[in-house]
DNA sequence: CGTCGAGTTGACATAATTCAAGTAAGGTGG
DNA sequence: CCACCTTACTTGAATTATGTCAACTCGACG
């Protein structure tokens, strides 16, 4: 959390000590645990400490879509603070480490830490773009560029969090989550998978997934990593 | 704007008049007009004040994704006030009257006004929550049921600025706007409407829609209006 | 009166889904 | 260590949803 906004803006002392505040109690959840239902009450968020999570809705006839997948350092649960109850579901996809706080902790930020709180403005609307992207990916691109968009976006946000990764991660994803991913069925998302790695552009061997060739799967999925675009020179002091 | 948030909180004088400062200086564009274009420097957005608008995003092929489609009282553009340019192009549906902002403004409403600050960023939370029903939406429903969801979201948007509106309003989005909301083709957007005509849920005369069986739409796409789900409890004082 | 933008319709092509069968890897108990 | 599950994944064949292309209608407008 304080790490990756050290990254853009300077800390002070007071800042630093709540953020580090909020991940003071942290809860461990194993894979496919649920660790925030639809329909609880929203009084807690969370920042992802370790392991991957998603979250996603249910439709009635057993199919669910993957809203976002998220990696370490990610807040969970933010836009459930909004509502009166959470309106989507959070899985752990690895076991994971999670540090839940409560809503109420927002109102103090807003008082006391103007700065903090128009950082976390600015990732919301940063995340509106990025549904905007995802939104779009699926919208308008074939099966085989959206699981090419897939791709781009989990090895860019990995990349963020960790600057030594180069082409290769450890893809935590099964085919079906891919495919509630990126809107087709598990059976369609294993063929474009084998297109994607018959053509050289990725390859796999158990997890570890090795990307060959980035151009050409940015060039299919149009994906633009809106991270390096974000502009915090606004900021109030 | 001020009287979409007076729904909710009570706002103070000072918070009024920074509000009605706003939409001091307001514009013009016409049907078709481009507001704001992607690319450009990100150095204001605007409140919407008369008419209809959209914000979309070009692919090479030509074909176009509507991101958002905008009405009376939202904000347009404030995803990109966090980034160092415009990443989605802002469009006139109909002929339209807008109020532009500085982004500098941002910086004094979180120093000077924590509360209005906290429902900005409320509502940009609220958005990440619709983006994601939309997002589930084109990833999850068939074609009608697409078109069905789309209709529920404009008639509760519609409604929200105007309780007067029962079951029927004016459709100011083309066949081909509709299919690019929904991601598919504008033949097949023509094919699913006239389904939904002939099933008798909706009827449609010049550009008036009229929604005779909201409960069956709202089977059909799972909408769900989430303004009705806000909680502005928490709020700093 | 002709043109243009928007919408509709039919015939056909293609992308994606569905269903079903089968393989492979990892975990568990005997 | 092996036999047996289970879960994840792959592949082929048939079906369906959606896309494509082209022709045509209709109303608005100069």
């Amino acid at each position: 959390m304080a790490d990756r906004l050290k990254r853009h803006v300077d800390l002070s002392v007071g800042e630093i000590s709540f953020l580090e505040s909020l991940v003071a109690r942290p809860s461990r959840f194993v894979r496919g645990q649920i660790i925030q239902a639809a329909g609880e009450p929203a009084q807690q968020a969370f920042v992802l400490i370790d392991g991957w999570a998603m979250t996603f809705t249910d439709y009635a006839d057993g199919s669910r879509q993957i809203r976002r997948v998220h990696f370490p350092g990610d807040l969970l649960a933010m836009p459930s603070m909004a509502m009166a109850r959470h309106v989507e579901n959070i899985e752990a996809i690895t076991d994971v480490v999670v540090a839940p706080f409560q809503r109420g902790l927002l109102a103090k930020v807003f008082r006391e830490h103007p700065r903090l709180a128009a950082i976390q403005f600015m990732y919301a609307q940063e995340e509106r773009i990025t549904y905007g992207d995802r939104l779009s990916a699926i919208g308008r691109l074939c099966a085989k560029a959206r699981i090419a968009f897939l791709l781009m976006d989990v090895l860019t946000r990995l990349r963020a969090a960790d600057s030594s990764i180069g082409c290769a991660f450890e893809m935590h994803l099964t085919r079906e989550q891919m495919s509630e991913v990126t809107g087709m069925t598990p059976v369609h998302a294993s063929r474009m998978w084998s297109e994607l790695i018959s053509e050289g552009a990725v390859s796999c061997d158990k997890r570890i997934v090795t990307i060959h060739d980035e151009p050409r799967l940015v060039a299919l999925s149009g994906f633009a990593n809106r991270a390096t675009e974000l502009d915090f020179s606004w900021l109030p002091s």
